[in-house]
DNA sequence: GGACTCTCTTGATCTGCATCATGGCAGCGA
DNA sequence: TCGCTGCCATGATGCAGATCAAGAGAGTCC
């Protein structure tokens, strides 16, 4: 295992060797919450055969970049990765962070090309399913395209409710609404709501709530002194969820 | 004319009457850049039969509420919407300005009910496109299927643009972005992109903008008094188009 | 093990926009 | 014509979070 990565650290992913990550969607753990959602196994077994597994993406390595030409859209399998795109002046806009189970990429669709970049926050594993293969795909199996719609639906809804927060909320509720958000995600993979590693930086956190690192780290204090969170650097255990939720003041 | 218009304004939209405010896609002047755009006449005559046009929405009318079953998206005809939604502490937030040509309403297909409202914000005349038809005819027509998906990639970059324009920008910036925006959309169904009439109130943009009425009034008079706008109430003159490109700090 | 870098924390000060307050103006119904 | 209401403008003041500054850990390379 360990062999195949250094072998195959120095190819670009989803070039080569497919098959020395094959990893099925039936028996993906995440099958539950990922595309695969809506399928009998007939129509799983097509699925399966358009999707690409490559080599793991190590921490900080690209997955695609604004401007590039638009072919797949990604699962997480493993790890977690942000989407960001860059503004005119150089600085970056962090859009989301997608943990496993979660897709991303769906914004290149319009235009056919990237317009977002994404990064893995750590090293994390990508499924990359083809669009032009999905597109046919869903054009006989019903299931799929609804499914489809709905996954872009939800990336709306929840932009708009990123756009919400950021206009509408202090720091400390954009926080704590992040946090109960991942904890949310978290007990989707059965995984603790209440204790777990934030796979981001403080930065990208203070980035993506439109806040700097500084006041990310006050907030984090704040909470932690009143007795609602334990933190410790990356690991977040949430002590007192009712206060957390008050704390963001709306519906998480 | 003015005769249907009274005699259906008593009556929910697209419930009934529907000949009776019959215009043809083919006819229509936005077909260009709405729904029809990549259809041929065989494929667009399909699409005109599960289009519903009704009475045309009065100023502040609903066409549809968060939580709404939904079961259509809309085209605007004429006139101008906002979609906006509610926190659970009761305050609004505006998420879109809906111009002619523009389809709104797909925030409601991952939970087959709305996420959001929409409002008139002028006598508006819109049509209606039942989903489920939509989802039939698009599994068989390649092209109607493609553009549906772009038409949501779409929804999703402006969104994005609008959480970095939240998230990064100062006043001054997202009031001249959000100009330069309504400006190329005007220029986009040949109006003048230079000269025209904002259809929301300052609130709305306030609202939309995240910031308040004041400043946004302020914000006015400032790009005024400089020289970039004439700015009388609603009707806004685009005086130096370059200064408000700068000062929007974007590639508007 | 030491030097370096990267990330996070905490404090002091500054500032852009919110908030509060007031007044003007246009539209509209009685 | 008058009063009412909704929308907009502008001034005075306050505050949440940015900015500036400094230092503490933790991980990494040689």
């Amino acid at each position: 295992m360990s062999a195949h990565l250094q072998n195959a650290s120095d190819t670009a992913p989803f070039r080569s060797c497919n098959h020395e990550f094959k990893v099925s969607c039936e028996t993906c753990r995440l099958s539950r919450i990922c595309l695969p959602l809506a399928l009998n196994s007939t129509d799983l077994e097509q699925l399966e055969n358009i999707i690409q597994r490559g080599r793991p993406l190590q921490r900080n390595e690209l997955l695609y970049h604004e401007g590039d030409t638009f072919q797949s859209i990604y699962a997480v399998r493993s790890g977690a990765l942000k989407a960001y795109r860059t503004t005119p002046d150089g600085r970056e806009q962090v859009t989301g962070f997608y943990l496993p189970g979660e897709i991303l990429g769906m914004d290149g669709i319009s235009e056919n090309s990237h317009a977002s970049s994404a990064r893995a926050l750590e090293t994390a594993a990508v499924c990359a399913i083809p669009f032009d293969s999905l597109e046919k795909l869903s054009a006989i199996m019903p299931g799929l395209q609804r499914h489809l719609f709905q996954l872009m639906s939800r990336e709306i809804t929840e932009d708009q409710l990123l756009i919400t927060l950021l206009s509408k909320n202090t720091a400390d509720e954009r926080v704590a609404t992040l946090l109960l958000s991942i904890s949310r995600r978290n007990a989707r993979r059965h995984l603790s709501a209440s204790q777990f590693r934030l796979p981001m930086s403080r930065v990208d956190i203070g980035n993506y709530l439109g806040l700097t690192v500084e006041t990310i780290s006050r907030v984090f204090s704040r909470l932690q002194k009143s007795g609602v969170l334990r933190v410790d650097n990356k690991e977040i255990e949430i002590l007192d969820q009712e206060a957390l939720q008050a704390a963001a003041n709306i519906a998480g």
